[in-house]
DNA sequence: TGCATCACTATACTGAGTGCATTAATTATC
DNA sequence: GATAATTAATGCACTCAGTATAGTGATGCA
């Protein structure tokens, strides 16, 4: 298969790689705070200016990927069965980026991303803010799809991606598997599309 | 009503208030990027040491309320009718949060920060950090008070705020007037708990 | 072969946030 | 009322994230 991105390209994305293996190894050893963007770069045998060409922010080397899992989510809006209930498609988009967090499992990188997310507030928050970016774009194509208005659609969605995070983050802090966090994810989707849990009232 | 909290607490609440004031003037002249915490502390005649005495964070200087609002939201858990179904119970704890949101409307601090939120990621993912601890607080209360498990609990929790955050952002960005903003702040309430909206399917 | 592009570099800078030693005003104690 | 213990605030030096700028060299393309 010759699909020939070019040795320049070909460059670019080792530096890539390499800055973001050099980042998982130190934040393995150290705390996320004692790891500077120096010392990444150096383990990485490339200059300080350089990581920033490839990552906005020290948190980003963490977050890699995290962007095509809201294309995903988008892609299962648009992709719907004509006429399929609102609730389907919500589910069907929940069902796909969760199992797309099922398929970075076995690299370590999930299990030291969620450590780095539990012990750095600095983490957290720019995990919170990039699940907020992808919303953002899974809430206009809902809102297309089915014709809502923007507060119909960004609650319902809000609410969908709000359910799905804030259990993700309780079973982290927990220390659960990552078998029982995908189960909290799925828990999660459920009771945020049915309303209809209430086991306590 | 000799109250009296000492003249060294009332000194460091003027010192606290005048950083805030300071920090609210600047803000609407300047963009958020635009001014330094130097600038505040000059502005507020105090050192740049020492508004970090007052503030974790830069951000922090106009959240300096938040935690307050999270705790009225507890209140409302702890403080509910024996016997009141979640739902309920859940949507007095939104109205409580929205109820005080309004109470500020006033004063333009409101409108302020608003834009800040909008046009500062920084502030944006502060906001966003912030509201996810204060939404912790109100999960274990509802967690404890109908005996739920934790990721249960943190699901519903978070699908309401959720809900409420991504209307009021999206509120925010479309310039909406501070009524609109509340008005779509209880639509979102409504969509989180009864999910019987799907009008377009 | 020559030219344009682009990844990367070196250096110096701004601004957030911290550590530490110190001062001066308040509060508590005798 | 003098004295000692707190503590809000200060000044200064420091680390580190992120940016500006100018420059070098490999790569791709005509």
């Amino acid at each position: 298969m010759p699909d020939d991105p070019g040795r320049r390209e070909r460059k670019k994305q080792a530096t890539r790689q390499a800055l973001v293996a050099a980042a998982v190894r130190l934040f393995a050893d150290r705390d996320y705070d004692e790891v500077s963007v120096a010392d990444i770069a150096e383990a990485a045998d490339v200059s300080k200016r350089t990581f920033f060409l490839h990552f906005p922010t020290k948190e980003d080397v963490l977050l890699a990927d995290g962007a095509g899992r809201a294309a995903l989510a988008v892609r299962a809006v648009e992709e719907r069965a004509p006429g399929a209930p609102l609730s389907e498609t919500l589910a069907a988009a929940a069902d796909r980026m969760i199992t797309s967090a099922e398929a970075d499992l076995p690299t370590g990188l999930a299990a030291l991303r969620a450590r780095l997310v539990v012990t750095s507030p600095a983490v957290q928050a720019r995990v919170l803010h990039t699940t907020f970016a992808a919303q953002t774009r899974i809430t206009a194509a809902v809102r297309d799809a089915y014709d809502l208005d923007d507060v119909t659609a960004a609650a319902l969605v809000g609410a969908l991606m709000g359910a799905i995070s804030a259990a993700t983050i309780t079973s982290l802090e927990r220390g659960d598997t990552p078998e029982e966090t995908l189960a909290a994810m799925r828990t999660a989707t459920s009771v945020a599309l049915r309303c209809a849990v209430t086991p306590g009232s």
